[in-house]
DNA sequence: GCATGATCATGC
DNA sequence: GCATGATCATGC
């Protein structure tokens, strides 16, 4: 996928991702009053719902296409019902069928040029909840998000679709029956049996119409899984639900703002978090995003590629330290071109920075101020000289004279491990001490902080 | 006082 | 065991 079509497949997600804990009913789409003008069928009843979503929400025409709904966007658009437990839980109510199969196509593809890889190997889910006494514009969406089946379950959705082949090959068509496979089924398709009988390529026996599903045991383990991601997220709908009237940004500085003027004990204590280690300043900032893990990070915040750093001033309004970057890795960074590297890609982040100040050495640091910061592009140049300098001494495999922080005023390299026999693999074939960019002490401080 | 090399706690 | 996001320790 190109950079656009990423975009566009992120903007999707993000608007279908509004349905949740909500009814399409209450969305303003475009789509909804279209759908009410021109008269269409809002529908109810047995599988109008996904076709009801389709339309009324995202504008797409039902078809019997073989492509992904929103192609030239990868991504595959699935409504599936959940049921309620006795004991409150939700869980998938049925299976989730795929595209119908063709026993004469099916038996000349290969998995790999398969038209259900082409189709579903990225599915936009929407779990509504089942109930058959609510219009579609009223039913409970539960939950959105991508499955990537074949990221997930690799192996045994390709198993189970090469025993598929293996029968209709075999001239068994006749004999494929949904315990088969494991995960990926062949369910029947149609009204009922006896009027949905097709031809088979390698036998005259006629075999039931069916169509590839996620068998119903996978998709509850489907649904458990995009359940538990959920929960891990509640942060994020907090955070999402502060966002509401506000842009990103203000979003964020609206998160800070209570503690601001805090000393870092005090946030600690407010947010019940203590850490130790010298990231201890950036764990507590990432805390109060409402990032609950070190890596943890918010959709958002993924799409819109923005990192989080933190800056120590002293009394005297000064930084001691310089600001790291990844680890370079001195066996890929010989292959790569700049606008592909991962400087490239830190450096071209927007950056939230958080900045701590203390009134005298050993008094605790008190959050100070929090802005977004990203870097000139003209600076951005200046760091391509020092990465292509970089590179081409990894290439020629001199790891001493590496750009000092005197020799350019934005940017330089340091070691950066464990220890001094932290080492990494070269492309010479031995090891070297692990090294990352810095952006200089002197050049955060003047562009970042006095700006 | 600053540039440079060395090292640390944490989470997955 | 390793990457991350840093800070510490030193020597000029």
């Amino acid at each position: 996928m190109d950079e656009n079509k990423e975009r566009q497949f992120d903007k999707i997600v993000v608007f279908a991702m509004k349905l949740e804990g909500s009814t399409v009913g209450k969305q303003n789409s475009p789509y909804s009053i279209i759908v009410e003008s021109v008269g269409e069928e809002t529908g109810s009843g047995k599988g109008s719902f996904g076709q009801y979503l389709e339309k009324a929400y995202f504008g797409i025409r039902t078809n019997n296409e073989s492509r992904p709904d929103f192609w030239p966007i990868p991504l595959e658009l699935k409504a599936s019902p959940l049921k309620r437990l006795k004991n409150g839980d939700l869980t998938a109510k049925e299976r989730i069928v795929l595209n119908i199969i063709n026993y004469r196509e099916m038996a000349g593809e290969t998995f790999e040029n398969s038209h259900f890889k082409f189709k579903n190997e990225s599915i936009l889910l929407v779990w509504y909840v089942h109930d058959k006494n609510l219009e579609n514009p009223d039913k409970e969406i539960d939950l959105v998000g991508v499955w990537k089946c074949l990221e997930e379950d690799f192996e045994q959705i390709k198993q189970d679709w090469e025993t598929i082949k293996a029968k209709i090959c075999s001239g068994h068509a006749e004999d494929i029956s949904e315990g088969d496979t494991f995960l990926l089924g062949a369910c029947t398709k149609g009204s009922t049996a006896a009027t949905s009988l097709v031809q088979q390529p390698f036998s005259p026996v006629l075999a039931k119409q069916r169509a590839l599903c996620f068998k119903h045991g996978y998709a509850s383990h489907i649904y458990d899984v995009m359940q538990s991601r959920r929960a891990r997220k509640d942060s994020e709908i907090r955070f999402m639900a502060n966002k509401k009237e506000r842009n990103l940004e203000q979003a964020v500085l609206a998160m800070f703002e209570p503690y601001i003027g805090k000393t870092s004990a005090q946030i600690e204590d407010a947010l019940d978090y203590h850490v130790g280690g010298k990231s201890r300043l950036a764990y507590i900032s990432r805390r109060i995003i409402g990032f609950s893990k070190k890596n943890e990070s918010f959709y958002e915040f993924d799409v819109a590629n923005i990192q989080v750093k933190t800056i120590r001033l002293e009394k005297n309004g000064k930084n001691r330290e310089s600001m790291s970057f990844r680890n370079v890795n001195f066996c890929e960074i010989v292959g790569q071109d700049w606008e592909d590297s991962d400087l490239y890609e830190e450096l071209t982040s927007k950056f939230i920075m958080v900045i701590f100040r203390r009134e005298s050495d050993g008094m605790d640091y008190v959050l100070d101020n929090v802005r977004f910061w990203n870097m000139s592009q003209k600076d951005i140049d200046v760091c391509e000289e020092v990465w292509e300098k970089t590179k081409y001494l990894v290439m020629y495999g001199d790891y001493n004279h590496f750009p000092k922080e005197s020799e350019n005023p934005i940017i330089h390299v340091r070691p950066k491990g464990k220890n001094s026999e932290d080492l990494m693999a070269t492309p010479q074939g031995g090891f070297e001490k692990k090294k990352c960019f810095f952006l200089n002490r002197e050049y955060i401080l003047q562009n970042v902080v006095e700006k």
